[in-house]
DNA sequence: TTCGTCATGTAATGGGTTACATGATTAC
DNA sequence: GTAATCATGTAACCCATTACATGACGAA
């Protein structure tokens, strides 16, 4: 039981699981995916590589030369194995799954996430974030100016991230609800309509 | 040059500057300050005020057994070089400033921070933003809707972050400019209005 | 041929988290 | 007396960053 942060490990099961992708290239998707902050290094990526070789969840493939580039590269698949760790991690909703980075590694998932287990998740960080909410403002506000003004800001983006979490909330919901009752739209747009199956992208280049 | 991360010194350091503390009360200080998101450890806190002590940017004070309270406690106190060092690394307006952390931090000890340099802070920690939204403008948005609602959610939080930079650097500029011309108003009410100096909480229990 | 980017790695270092361990003091 | 909180620490573990090192390939 990775009681840890493994939200790396997962983060590359759940990309490789899209297609089979080399180091290089993996990086640069993990940037998108998490890398709102500071960016992934290789002294990072290439060390849990191997760990998860190691682990038995990913395979070295065969680096078919295939028609245009001949570099060296190594690419990586997901095994039986990989796919089993990588879906009973990210279906279990427990507190582990609402700390920020956590969180925005299942949410970026949840297309592969079942409906119930979504719920808890956004409920369950909803909440997480509700109770920092009022930790913060048991506590005064600083005496301090800036420090004021920094505490205001803060509180006032979590704030907008919960109420980011209600309106996901209340889209899913009504988007299960359509059992014959048409589902009351939200009063904020949904914000993630649930219909629109874009089209997916493969040809971003894997080897 | 402790080119990394000093900001768990840093912020020791300030706020044992406004008064001295001991390690259990400053995790508490220190969390209101800099802890929205995780909650500072003792495993973190107490090896380094060690680390500090042996630096020579702190020193333990004698504990004198004040009315009230007896309990064992252990009291530190900024040096001279202590507060040079803070000095010296919070006037630095360089690429370290404007990362997330070490910005906050700055930021909560902008009284004790000049104009010019609260000005060149607040700049860099912009455009360092800036940057970053045109990265992540420069890459579509992703095929996957959760993905693509998670970026977008992103965005907009340093969109908003971006903003609020800006109405503290106008603040900033016109309360530098009470040269006789009555300072513009920003469009915003200015975030950090001038003025008000609130009263210090000394009573928050030292000992 | 040279520069930029692609591509993969290793070693040192630093430092944070978790879990463990202890005991004093206060409030009930 | 007993539970909660105050108060201080240590050790093991994990892992991210930084800096270093190498080299192939493509375009100019």
């Amino acid at each position: 039981m990775p009681s840890k942060g493994a939200t790396l490990e997962l983060a590359v099961l759940g990309l490789l699981q899209e297609s089979p992708l080399h180091g290089y290239e993996l990086r640069k998707r993990l940037n998108l995916l998490l890398g709102w902050t500071r960016l992934l290094s290789y002294g990072s990526l290439y060390p849990a590589l191997k760990r998860m070789l190691r682990s038995g969840w990913i395979t070295e493939v065969a680096t078919m030369s295939s028609a245009v580039s001949r570099r060296q590269r190594i690419v990586y698949q997901v095994t039986p194995a990989g796919i089993e760790f990588f879906a009973s991690e990210i279906t279990e909703a427990g507190p582990a799954a609402w700390e920020d980075e956590s969180f925005n590694m299942r949410f970026a998932f949840f297309s592969r996430t079942d409906a119930g287990v979504r719920m808890r998740i956004l409920e369950g960080r909803r909440s997480r974030l509700q109770e920092r909410l009022d930790r913060a403002r048991a506590l005064g506000s600083g005496s301090d100016r800036y420090q004021t003004e920094l505490r205001r800001h803060a509180t006032e983006s979590v704030e907008r991230e919960v109420r980011w979490l209600s309106d996901l909330i209340e889209a899913e919901r009504s988007s299960q609800d359509r059992s014959g009752a048409p589902a009351s739209r939200p009063t904020r747009p949904a914000a993630v309509p649930p219909v629109v199956p874009t089209t997916t992208d493969l040809s971003t280049e894997i080897s």
